[in-house]
DNA sequence: CGTTGGATTGGCT
DNA sequence: GCCAATCCAACGC
């Protein structure tokens, strides 16, 4: 049996993203590559972001760009931003809404050697503990917008372990202009793969 | 059709 | 801490 556990089913992304975010800590990003070689990666990070939402893609409707956030949920979201990076959501919700939860960090478990290749450093901390960092450990770019993660196929997740409420950390979201107020970030408190600390608030140790 | 700026990263001051 | 890299979707004319 796999490590990782079965497949997330499509009923686990039909939910509103901010719900779907924070149970996606502790599960287990697979990758199966050309080559037949498996990565897996434990997820610490993630963001939700909805229709309503000013920072969402999906506020000014349904494009080109963001069809997918609208398909049915469990399918990837993959864009491409700052003329070089890419950067990997999960479609959550019902289908015909625009919403999804990037994945911004998670721990590498599977395939390091071949991630530090793909991300042309040896630094263990830095292979996934970015949104775009994470896309490109996994080879994932433009040609895997679209996918279908309930399928396993070329990627999927796997069940892992979730983490428990009470070690969950929730923030602002990093890099929007909008929509800052809402509380979307989730990590796992304390965990050293996280793309950005928490700020300090004086008790929490580090 | 021209302009603007981005759900980032890595290198340098 | 600051900023360039480098593409292209979205938007305005």
């Amino acid at each position: 049996m796999s490590p990782s556990g079965r497949a997330l089913t499509r009923p686990f992304f039909a939910r509103p993203s901010p719900v779907v975010a924070p149970d996606l800590l502790g599960r287990v990003l697979v990758r199966r590559l050309p080559s037949g070689e498996r990565l897996a990666a434990r997820i610490v990070e993630t963001e939700a972001y909805q229709e309503d939402d000013p920072a969402s893609h999906s506020y000014r409707g349904r494009t080109a760009r963001t069809d997918v956030m609208f398909r049915a949920p469990g399918h990837l979201y993959v864009y491409f931003t700052y003329g070089m990076h890419f950067c990997m959501n999960v479609v959550t919700g019902d289908d015909g809404e625009g919403s999804a939860v990037l994945l911004r960090a998670a721990e590498p478990l599977d395939g390091l050697q071949t991630m530090r290749r793909l991300r042309g450093t040896g630094d263990e901390r830095l292979l996934c503990s970015g949104p775009a960092r994470l896309a490109q450990a996994l080879g994932i770019g433009r040609e895997h917008n679209g996918l279908d993660l309930v399928r396993r196929g070329e990627l999927w997740i796997g069940q892992g372990a979730p983490v428990a409420t009470d070690r969950i950390v929730a923030t602002t979201r990093i890099g929007i202009r909008h929509g800052t107020d809402r509380p979307w970030r989730f990590l796992v408190g304390g965990d050293g793969f996280v793309s950005r600390a928490p700020a300090a608030t004086g008790s929490r140790r580090s």
